[in-house]
RNA sequence: GGCCCGUUCGUUUAAUGGUUAGGACGCCAGGUUUUCAUCCUGGUAACAGGGGUUCGAUUCCCCUACGGGCUACCA
């Protein structure tokens, strides 16, 4: 049996967008999964679209998801000389000629196909020139093209979508090697896969189409083709192509709002694809465990941002405060919120509150300066201006003569007693000190907030509010 | 236009030639509760349409519709 190797090949032309990404994923759970190989390979062919950052973003993109590959990162622009030879093989081989159509003569070509109303492709040309004709273009600038073949049909057993066949001849001849002497991905990605012995080609449907070219051109060069596992892709809300105007697209932009890795790797991972049972929530090793291409499903899957936000307060629940603080720290540096001496008790109160790490931002002002509120919030709905400043008093009396608990659930306590204790209902008590210690309508409660405030600005704010209601 | 791919609750998905078509998110209701969140319980909601095949089709086949992709010296 050999070794399974995969690869994630993104073309660096911005910031990969979560459908590379989840493409990457499930090529890497396949490698892992199979205790394989997973290879990153740049195909940086296209010097025109080429995003110099780009790089940067493809790492750090699979590192902040915690996917590793294999050996170092290839690029295709590097193995120009290689792409060439083969080229020039099949030349020899007279699988492919060299082509000296101008594009100004395609486009031609291409506008009068449209026109007629016939399929739009290279007629042929220089498929066939002589001897005689070749010599007189010697200097002329070329392209080389691939002989497609005439008859036939491609087929391959895709592991996602099963048995396919598509006839050779709808398929042009392609370029493979551009004027600049680089390859097209045609000829790049058949000879680096199987220069790097890749075993499945993991990559999207929009790909289904040129299967065949690369079939022939795995047959010209007499290699044995990989299997090919075509995704369906990631569509938005509307159900067209996921694209900006859907929000955010780029891997990042998720990291910046404060999703977990964790559970971006999950969701996406279940995107279109599930174990066969009735689990959603997977750690990486997992879903190692579990995956398979045979359970990835054939239609489209639409991102729902709710079912995300969902599992991202999952994961931020598990989380053990420390390890909350330490990426919120990380994620917002800059936060007056986690220079706060109280952070960690402030934490262990908000983390159910929580959908992105960023909301820690959200309404929680009042942990750093005293609330600024109207004195008719204090009174609860069910409750009057009299109980509210009774409660308000009686908290601020029973807290000064008894010793302060400093647990959520003695504080807890303790307001019940000041109701018990002087005939007050819960809603004269609870309500304005929680309104008095946070200045919101909702909030924490009011014993988790003692707690986090501490005595002194605690009873410090619930004076105030006692002067605001007189 | 041609070729190709796809279609189960709003979303994501499961299962099956005979099921009350299951789960999750969302939504709604209830419980817990001073509010919010969490948590718990319950509810809502789907086999795109039409033909076949069959004793019986959501499931198999065909057609239609709809959605998507490809049709570049981009990947």
């Amino acid at each position: 049996m050999q070794k399974v190797i995969t690869r994630f090949a993104p073309s660096p032309t911005g910031k990969p967008h979560v459908g590379n990404i989840r493409t990457a994923i499930f090529a890497y759970l396949w490698a892992k999964h199979n205790k394989g190989h997973f290879l990153l390979r740049i195909e940086d062919t296209d010097q025109e679209r080429l995003v110099p950052e780009s790089l940067k973003y493809i790492e750090e993109s699979l590192a902040w998801l915690g996917i590793d590959f294999d050996q170092e990162i290839i690029y295709q622009s590097k193995r120009k000389e290689i792409h060439q030879k083969y080229a020039n093989d099949l030349l020899k081989s007279k699988r492919a000629y060299k082509c000296f159509c101008t594009k100004e003569r395609l486009e031609k070509l291409r506008e009068n196909q449209i026109k007629k109303k016939m399929p739009p492709g290279y007629d042929g040309l220089c498929r066939n020139l002589t001897k005689e004709e070749l010599l007189a273009k010697k200097d002329a600038s070329y392209v080389i093209r691939f002989k497609m073949p005439k008859n036939g049909v491609a087929k391959w057993d895709d592991k996602i979508r099963g048995e396919m066949k598509i006839n050779f001849d709808i398929s042009d001849d392609p370029i493979i090697l551009k004027t600049d002497g680089f390859p097209t991905y045609h000829l790049a990605s058949v000879v680096d896969d199987h220069e790097l012995k890749i075993t499945d080609v993991i990559r999207g449907e929009e790909w289904i189409s040129s299967t065949p070219k690369h079939l022939a051109l795995y047959e010209a060069l007499g290699w044995q083709p990989p299997g090919f596992a075509h995704m369906p892709h990631i569509n938005g809300p509307d159900g067209s192509k996921l694209s900006k105007r859907h929000g955010d697209t780029a891997l990042l932009d998720y990291r910046a709002q404060g999703y977990l890795p964790e559970a971006i790797f999950n969701f996406l991972a279940l995107l279109g694809w599930n174990d066969g049972t009735e689990k959603e929530i997977f750690e990486k090793k997992e879903l190692i465990k579990s995956f398979n291409l045979k359970r990835i499903g054939k239609s489209p899957a639409v991102f729902d941002i709710k079912k995300l936000d969902w599992m991202n307060g999952h994961y931020i629940r598990n989380l053990t405060t420390e390890q909350l603080k330490n990426k919120i720290i990380k994620l917002l540096p800059g936060s007056k919120i986690t220079k706060l001496k109280n952070l960690d008790r402030i934490l262990e109160v908000e983390k159910t509150r929580l959908v992105v790490l960023c909301d820690i931002e959200k309404e929680t002002d009042f942990y750093l300066d005293a609330p600024k509120y109207g004195a008719k919030l204090l009174i609860f709905k069910k409750s009057n201006k009299t109980d509210t400043l009774k409660g308000l008093t009686e908290t601020l009396q029973y807290f000064e003569a008894e010793r302060w608990p400093d647990t959520v659930k003695g504080l807890n306590l303790s307001l019940g007693n000041v109701a018990a204790n002087h005939n007050l209902s819960n809603g004269d008590v609870f309500w304005p000190a929680r309104v008095a210690l946070s200045g919101l309508e909702k909030s924490p409660s009011p014993a988790e907030l003692l707690w986090v405030l501490g005595k002194k600005e605690s009873l410090k704010r619930i004076k105030k509010a006692i002067n605001l209601l007189k």
